[in-house]
RNA sequence: GGGCGCUUAGCUCAGUUGGUUAGAGCAGCUGGUUUACAACCAGCAGGUCGGGGGUUCGAGUCCCUCAGCGCCCA
């Protein structure tokens, strides 16, 4: 035993005993007595620590939310009861982008860094279409405003949902600590020649007006259109057409390009051809990326229209015409002269003329009016669709932008990130391969920067030359014990902030880190890494990383990309990949669909602990639809663990339950030696994070349980003549109970809890984890369960096929069997005449085989 | 185009290294309430395990192939 049963009885047991409302007892309860306080004396080995995702706060939490933080809280409890001092912390992730647009939606406000600061500012009270311009300060006092209110929101809810968070470990990823953490990783990267900045070809959103990474794209399908073009030969022999559906960017053409072992060009290579409007001539290159299968096999590189683009550019050794500008206009040229060399400049710039200062829209439309009438454009163009990059917020197609930015070195350290990622034990195992398709399908090294606003800042200013330009190159950096500094209003050491923009003075620099550049590091920000060393070390590396599989190419790969850069380490042993939660009808996403309920209406309405059933009842990293019929099914197995509990405690009176020792009748010693296997498979299936295994046996035994054993027994447990048996059906009904309490904490947290304290004074939260050595009695007839069981089952099966109510007499039931089969039967005569009403039980040696005669209904009572 | 996963009862899903007659819940049907539970109990019915081929004494499970669905990458 557990050593703290406790009488009497600590809460009153209810005469009818309901689930409804006790999460609002339970989880007051918990606050109140700290039952999941993280100890920090503990040392490594003792400690299991979670790697908690933050959700975005200002994201909606839907039943996805809810699923994949349940199945987490499930090991949590488990390592905890276990004898693990768990490290459960609970983040928010509150800076980026998705915070700014819900203030801007929010408050009708927009950001506009060139307003002065009001310190009176109040939004307006309702939102207009137009958008109040206001300042930096006041856009971010807005966030910091918003999010707080968000985070009461989520953090009632995941109490409501029952998670053994230690909330005093709470973080948010852009308070103070997160933001010195941050900056301090960036320093520490930067000063190993880990992270760098350049000016380089950019994934851009010109709705967003900022950079984005490659693992924040994804692609759309969208309707387009080939056209068809006429270039001129140099050498006298005709045109060559191109196709293209981004005729807008010819005047940044820089070459021509087809495959090598194209047959239809191989005499083009090498030389050179005219661009029709603009006279530039370009050269034609061979190279493995030109797809001879689209359009006309020939492709025209312009810089830039996408990431291919970038890779010709780059591998080619091509020139530089870049003509679209951060907000997704065409920027001024000057053609005939340098680099924007023309045959015929004239002609040229009245062209181009026609598309400066136009979006990329805009543009097309203008430009096949301009092919059409000087005859470049073949036919008409033919409509297509085809799939174009976007960010994945972004509303409008990505352009490639060349500006300068901060990126962290990926791209070498390709064969490492593989590496780490096979040392990683992963569940399930296949989710290796989304991590290892990522790696090995990276092409720029991951974009930090952004040009935005509610984020942490980069930690650097940079030097302003006498002429009054920014030398990028000499970048002054904060000192790490002032982290974290905000450089557009910190002042870098020997510098006065006068200076600010000065030539001989500084300025800051502008741009934010990505969010991921931050979520990347939430080890070290939960186990406070330097800012308390000790408390690092004792939960670093962590044990356990659960996460959702969409984010696997962005925050478990850069976890793992900033632990190997930092400590050399992998940031955990284990990652847990939830699986996705789908519609009722399972054919959509959930976030996709309107009318669902909201987490709080459904754990409201059915209870916490059977929506925590269902979510427990998805085996890790599958899809599982959202499934009201089995969050109901749960919800009556919490409401059978009270019944059965109360029903159990009755038996026991209010006399000293009776030790193991007392067990000695076959029926129960073979009931606890099942229990036993039954918890060994439990506890291994546990280690080996199959929750969703532990669950479904250990509901299909309490079940059997409830169904077959407290049946067989309940009248001997009354207690009679016979003492020892008494005592024995009640050692057995309390320890078996205490165990299955125990092994469905878990999962239903509050049902068991709330039957655990009608007789404990602790938490069951708290209680050890069952083990084998609770459980040693010895069983001389096996099989007794199963086979009492059996003829019970016969039984009953013959009342039900007479219609007759299961309080019937039995005049005779003759089991027949192999000695074995007799000898188990015989071993539960008592019991099972009691509780079929039996009055003869035979036993025959033959085939196995149960006959039940029934009494007469006049002789039945 | 490449990779990964899925396909088992009307529905949602288990099924471990190949091993009795393939399981559960929900829904359905038939019955049953005087002492834990009608938010309950008992019983019944329901499947050529996506199609085809192969390995084996034996395949839902292993191999090949085809089809459909989903996700990831290009």
């Amino acid at each position: 035993m557990t050593g703290d049963e406790g009488r009497p009885a600590r809460r009153p047991i209810p005469e009818r005993p309901s689930i409804d409302g006790i999460e609002d007892h339970w989880v007051a309860e918990w606050d109140a007595t700290s039952v999941y306080r993280f100890d920090r004396t503990k040392p490594r080995a003792e400690i299991f620590s979670i790697d908690t995702p933050p959700p975005t706060v200002s994201g909606a939490l839907h039943m996805g939310s809810v699923f994949g933080y349940t199945q987490v809280d499930c090991i949590a409890r488990f390592q905890r009861m276990r004898g693990r001092e768990v490290f459960y912390p609970m983040g928010w992730d509150d800076n980026g982008l998705a915070t700014e647009r819900r203030v801007e939606n929010y408050y009708g406000v927009r950001c506009d860094p060139s307003v002065p600061f009001d310190p009176d500012f109040e939004p307006p009270a309702t939102p207009s279409k137009d958008r109040v311009a206001i300042s930096r300060p006041n856009f971010i006092q807005l966030c910091h405003r918003l999010t707080a209110e968000d985070e009461v929101a989520f953090k009632a809810l995941w109490k409501l949902l029952g998670l053994s968070v230690d909330w005093s470990l709470e973080y948010a990823t852009v308070s103070d600590l997160a933001q010195r953490q941050s900056q301090r990783g960036f320093l520490r990267m930067l000063a190993r020649g880990e992270v760098y900045t350049t000016e380089a070809p950019t994934l851009w959103d010109v709705d967003y007006r900022t950079a984005v990474s490659q693992a924040e794209l994804v692609d759309k399908e969208l309707a387009g259109a080939y056209h068809r073009i006429d270039f001129r030969r140099t050498d006298g022999t005709g045109v060559v057409a191109i196709e293209t559906t981004r005729p807008e960017l010819l005047p940044s053409c820089v070459a021509l390009v087809a495959h090598p072992d194209d047959a239809r060009y191989q005499d083009l290579f090498g030389t050179d051809v005219i661009t029709p409007l603009f006279s530039v001539r370009v050269p034609v290159l061979p190279h493995e990326l030109a797809d001879p299968e689209k359009g006309s096999g020939i492709a025209m590189i312009c810089t830039f229209g996408d990431t291919t683009d970038v890779v010709w550019w780059r591998e080619l050794d091509l020139p530089l015409r870049a003509l679209i500008g951060r907000d997704g206009r065409l920027l001024p040229a000057n053609f005939g002269q340098p680099g924007f060399e023309s045959d015929s400049p004239e002609t040229a710039n009245d062209a181009y003329a026609q598309l400066a200062g136009k979006t990329v829209a805009q543009a097309q439309r203008a430009i096949v009016e301009l092919l059409r009438a000087d005859g470049a454009l073949v036919g008409e163009p033919t409509p297509i669709t085809h799939p174009v990059k976007f960010y994945e917020r972004g509303d409008r197609p990505l352009e490639v932008v060349t500006s300068r930015q901060w990126f962290v070195s990926t791209l070498e350290h390709r064969e490492r990130l593989l590496e780490l990622g096979n040392a990683i034990e992963w569940h399930p195992a296949h989710m290796v391969h989304r991590y290892r398709a990522w790696v090995e399908g990276l092409n720029i090294d991951w974009c930090i920067s952004r040009q935005r606003y509610f984020g942490v800042p980069f930690p650097v200013w940079y030097p302003v030359r006498a002429d009054g330009t920014t030398d990028f190159d000499r970048p002054l950096l904060a000192d790490e014990a002032r982290l974290p500094v905000d450089p557009s209003s910190d002042v870098p050491d020997g510098f006065e902030s006068a200076q600010r923009g000065q030539p001989g003075g500084f300025v800051g620099d502008p741009d934010v880190m990505d969010t991921w550049a931050t979520s990347s590091l939430t080890p070290q920000i939960a186990g406070r890494w330097e800012d308390d060393a000790d408390l690092f070390e004792r939960v670093f590396p962590m044990d356990v990383r659960p996460q959702g599989p969409e984010i696997i190419r962005t925050w478990l790969f850069s976890t793992v990309v900033r632990s190997q850069l930092e400590h050399g380490v992998l940031p955990w042993r284990h990652t847990m990949i939830n699986g996705w939660v789908l519609d009722p009808d399972r054919k959509k996403m959930s976030k996709s669909s309107g009318h669902v309920s909201t987490p709080d209406e459904v754990l409201r309405s059915i209870g916490s602990d059977g929506v925590r059933y269902w979510a427990a009842s998805g085996r890790p990293g599958t899809d599982t639809a959202e499934d009201v019929g089995q969050m109901k099914v749960g919800r009556r197995l919490a409401v059978k663990v009270l019944n059965a509990t109360r029903f159990v405690l009755d038996r026991l009176g209010d006399q000293e339950l009776p030790g193991v020792e007392a067990i000695t009748e076959p029926v129960d010693a073979d009931l606890i030696g099942s229990l036993r296997a039954l918890l060994d498979e439990a506890t291994s299936s546990f280690e080996d994070f199959d929750y969703a295994r532990v669950l479904e046996r250990t509901e299909m035994y309490f079940w059997r349980y409830c169904d077959d054993y407290l049946e067989l027994v309940k009248i001997r447990a009354y207690g009679g003549d016979d003492r020892a048996a008494t005592d024995s059906a009640r050692a057995t009904l309390g320890l078996a109970l205490s165990v299955l309490l125990r092994l469905l904490a878990p999962f239903l947290c509050f049902a068991t809890e709330e039957s655990w304290r009608w007789w404990h004074d602790t938490s069951i939260h708290r209680a050890r984890w069952p083990t084998a050595a609770e459980l040693e009695v010895h069983s001389s007839v096996p099989g007794v369960f199963d086979a009492a069981s059996e003829v019970l089952g016969a039984v009953r099966k013959a009342k039900s096929t007479a219609s007759r109510s299961m309080r019937t007499g039995v005049e005779l039931v003759t089991v027949t069997g192999g000695p074995a089969r007799l000898v188990a039967v015989d071993a539960a005569r008592r019991d099972l005449m009691d509780a079929g009403v039996i009055a003869r039980l035979e036993l025959k040696e033959g085939d196995d085989d149960v006959e039940v005669v029934l009494a007469d209904e006049a002789t039945s009572a």
